[in-house]
DNA sequence: TACCTCATGTAAAGCGTTACATGATTCG
DNA sequence: CGAATCATGTAACGCTTTACATGAGGTA
């Protein structure tokens, strides 16, 4: 599972950290990708513990639960590593697109070389996407409003028309920033 | 629910139109921001239709299942009108902002002022937003990271400015489509 | 006094995805 | 001959969200 990995990233990056901390982190950090409920967070981390992917210490606080503060272990860098560098599967929606951007911010270990093929693919995506949306222009959208009367028809077709060329801006933008990302690596 | 509107929407565009048409359309026009399976879209046409929100008319065919071609009542019309004037509950996510994009598709049929209220409101959040996102600038996550040795902390902090200011670019052109709308309209 | 933060969890409800079921026609 | 398209649906599974449970300490 998804969330799995990104305890795996985010422990890595700190650790002995909590349930709890992750938790914060991810409203103020990752939330904007990626959010996550504490009823999801702590199950995961009974999984990522079982795989052997992580350790825990327990730190015990009177009068207050007991805190667990996580580690990664050696298996659970390279699940992580293995989670990051394999072939994402692209899809031209927005959401498939976001997840493509948040599993860069995990990549700070990884080689270079790795981040820019994972790059590159990325930008291969985009740029055929871009084609073939332009492509297309709204033809299948305009017959589809054929029978709507004019004052709503037009405003649809202004609407759609913005929106598409938004779309296809936000693509040009995407590869635009991949590419500098890249050179600034 | 969400996709009861969204079918609400789409029917309204197109009268005379099948699940299975609906499906297509979706997969090939709003997919890009939203998608449905069958298996959701046939409960939610039965869900409509007990609403009073649609009728269909049952076209039988040989050799094959019946066609059913719904189309909105009159109740159903002010249905979707009211879920597309209620005030958007705004986020801070990614995902949230797609939705407000996406809910812009079906406003062909509302008044000009009403669409350009809704306008004004995604202007004022992500103007907003951009301010908080700009202002907290990576402090949080720069002592995330802090005990991360060197190559891998700098790959971190490069990609997490990089990532940052697209989020930031990105509200600005967000909010510069929406003035560009705007003045079409 | 009531709510928020810290801290860890479980249980249930809701929603989305995949699989199953049926069946004719068309395309490679 | 097998796969895809058209066409409608149900069932099972999985993940996400909300609610419940407990409890101390601080804040309005």
């Amino acid at each position: 599972m998804e969330i799995d990995f990104v305890l795996l990233g985010l422990i890595r990056m700190n650790p002995k950290i909590s349930g709890y901390q992750i938790k914060t982190i991810i409203d103020k950090s990752t939330g904007y990708f990626f959010q996550a409920h504490l009823s999801q967070i702590y199950p995961a981390l009974k999984r990522v513990y079982k795989a052997g992917w992580v350790t825990f210490a327990t730190i015990e606080r009177e009068g207050k639960p007991n805190l667990k503060l996580y580690q990664i272990t050696d298996a659970g860098i390279e699940a992580l590593h293995d989670w990051l560098i394999e072939p994402f599967e692209f899809e031209l929606s927005r959401s498939n697109a976001d997840r493509y951007f948040f599993k860069l911010i995990f990549m700070g270990h990884l080689d270079r070389r790795e981040i820019v093929a994972y790059i590159d693919a990325g930008i291969a995506f985009f740029s055929k996407a871009r084609k073939e949306i332009a492509a297309e222009n709204l033809q299948r959208e305009t017959t589809f409003i054929e029978n709507v009367d004019m004052p709503a028809r037009n405003r649809y077709l202004t609407i759609w028309k913005n929106e598409l060329s938004f779309i296809i801006e936000e693509m040009d933008a995407r590869m635009e920033w991949l590419n500098t990302l890249k050179e600034e690596l």
